[in-house]
DNA sequence: ACAAAAGTGTTTGTTGTACACCCATGC
DNA sequence: GCATGGGTGTACAACAAACACTTTTGT
């Protein structure tokens, strides 16, 4: 290391893989670029480091920027730094991986991205530099971390049923799980507190809703 | 993202949390740095991320020559880029995770490191810059990885006996294994061969040679 | 009355943990 | 013959997986 160093030194990106729970569906979220390189072409939200900022902070200054979304979780994924990874010179990525609860949210565009929406995961379009190496890194980051950590909750409402919180383990674990051992099992956890309160408007019989015990 | 960015960029720099097992110790590779910042102090090896180089081609470069070690194992670890963490400047650096076998090798202090010596995993001196977050944070990757992953063989010889194999996991795990468990377990897993060989020069019953099999 | 999902236990297999003695070898 | 570690099996607890029927509610 020297102390001076006026060498050439690579740009500095970060891009989120940001995962949204519709439904039963799981999804990403993209932005269609409206810049060059790559301009017209979907792609993970994401820009340059601004000097004397965070990589995490970053990431969330460019969320807001492009997307409007507000993030429920966020930690770093992987920093991908390829010499031919961006065709204009030597970039590297800080990729970051961010869950939100889609429900009620309006998404807009603004920024540099033309256009922003969300995509079943399993659907996704082509997508510019090595977005896609990343996108495949993050899901297999998520299908891991929630056998061990509950952080599927960031995807649901505040209040939901049993059955949304097993029909989030399905999509994304990609398997169905039995009923009565998913729910021995997260009534066993002692994480969910159960509400005095049902669910409404559904043409059968309600089910309890639960919230999730934040003090775990 | 603009298509020009000629903005102020933060320096980039990789790091290597450098573990060896020496007997039955876990140990950690410093240098001491022989530059301004923290001349004088210890730190982790690393260096500049030279343009149209990738962090891990950086990482194996750095390690080289300022360490002159064999590599057995290398990923990435995390990257940590807050603005203070450089007094100079903005710098971020892309933190990795490396294992060596200790056992013969020569190490050598060169580049721009003063020396280079092991250090006792819970006897280490005080670090330059986050270097000690950095450690933990590498420390308790090992602990968890080497539960789901046979990665510990890196940091052992080609040969070795059980009791080696038991004391590795005893040194990262920081507690005490049943022999009894651990062996039934290890050789359960199908994943050791059996070599037709015994330990040599031991003062009581020579136990039984084994390598690692690659192929898983 | 029918459709749709809520809610509920038992059995079986697998995996992890606790635990103690005899054997081979070098000194 | 004694010290040192090599090598071995069983019993119990915890957890994961398979599996089907009755109840409630809305239409």
């Amino acid at each position: 290391m020297n102390f001076r160093y006026e060498y050439e030194r690579p740009a500095v990106t970060v891009d989120c893989v940001v995962f949204g729970l519709d439904d039963e569906d799981l999804k990403i979220l993209l932005i269609q670029r409206d810049l060059d390189p790559f301009m017209g072409k979907w792609a993970l939200p994401g820009g340059f480091l601004h000097i004397n900022e965070s990589p995490e902070q970053a990431a969330r200054r460019e969320l807001a920027e492009e997307t409007g979304v507000k993030i429920a979780f966020l930690e770093q994924l992987y920093t991908y730094g390829d010499s031919n990874r961006d065709p204009r010179e030597h970039t590297i990525t800080i990729a970051h991986f961010a869950l939100v609860k889609m429900s009620g949210h309006k998404i807009q565009a603004a920024s540099d991205a033309r256009n922003a929406a969300w995509f079943s995961i399993d659907d996704t379009p082509k997508l510019a530099f090595d977005h896609a190496i990343i996108l495949k890194t993050a899901h297999e980051r998520l299908r891991a971390k929630v056998k061990y950590q509950p952080i599927g909750f960031e995807l649901l409402p505040d209040k939901f049923a049993l059955r949304h919180l097993q029909y989030m383990y399905e999509s994304i674990l990609d398997r169905k799980i039995d009923k009565r051992n998913f729910r021995k099992k997260m009534l066993g956890m002692d994480i969910l507190i159960e509400l005095d309160e049902i669910e409404k408007d559904v043409s059968h019989r309600a089910a309890k809703l639960y919230r999730f015990d934040k003090k775990k």
